[in-house]
DNA sequence: GTAAGCCTTCCCCCCAGGGGAAGGTAAAGG
DNA sequence: CCTTTACCTTCCCCTGGGGGGAAGGCTTAC
């Protein structure tokens, strides 16, 4: 099928299935009358695979790594369980950085009046020494 | 001062300082002579705002916005209230998607026994339908 | 015949700078 | 005076993950 249709099939756009086909992460054959791609159920279901693993925020190498897994029949599942750790843990000390950020902007906010008034908190905060 | 020492006592690096030069976000006066960029104590001290404010996940776009507000005497503190309100909202949502994005991957995780053998339910998850 | 709807490659754009080359300048040491 | 060292300048390419759009080619349908 047409690059189109593979892209609708995999939820994922034309740019987004060609740009997968550049860096050679799924690359469909190539008819040679027309020049187009052309794509087969097996690379329909490697780009929902990829589609599906960004979306669980595994960067575009990642998802490379967890496709050659995938395509190996015979890789222990240890490795994939490790990849997948290490994803959690990258989530882990995001949300922390995020949650003490969320913490000092909601003190700042809640001290500040938020009215007519020049005087402000906050941007005595950011203005304030350390 | 020179950019290096301004850099210093900012806390941030001579490339993102004169990023910030390049772009009209701190704009030094420049010695004619040397062509170097000069740089005063005013300049030093919103050089420590914007960091501070980016280090508060405010974009290059907000710490320009809050910059014009900072150096406003007379504006509302309403502003810089509704402005830090936003970046509040905004944290909360990424800390919802990255909360259930790390449920989904921990259920995963859990029920994949990460052995030697080749059946992995991550695998299994990322492969299947929907 | 021509309009619609595919497809191709090619190039620039986003953010917030980082890395490094090529070249000018200033101050200290020998 | 010469050299080393430590500054500074502009200029250009790089990152991730594509998006936007131009210029051009192809069928297919009306």
């Amino acid at each position: 099928m047409q690059i189109g249709e593979a892209a609708r099939r995999a939820g994922l756009t034309v740019k987004t299935v060609r740009y997968y086909a550049n860096i050679g992460m799924v690359t469909p054959r190539q008819d040679p009358d027309t020049g187009y791609r052309d794509y087969g159920e097996d690379d329909v279901a490697k780009l929902q695979f990829v589609g599906k693993a960004r979306r669980f925020d595994f960067s575009v190498e990642e998802c490379r790594e967890l496709l050659g897994l995938y395509e190996d029949r015979n890789r222990p599942s240890r490795e994939v369980k490790a990849l997948t750790l290490k994803k959690i843990a990258e989530i882990d000390t995001r949300l922390e950085e995020l949650r003490s950020l969320k913490d000092e902007l909601s003190g700042l906010a809640s001290s500040c009046d938020g009215d007519h008034r020049p005087d402000c908190p906050i941007l005595n905060a950011l203005s304030g020494g350390k």
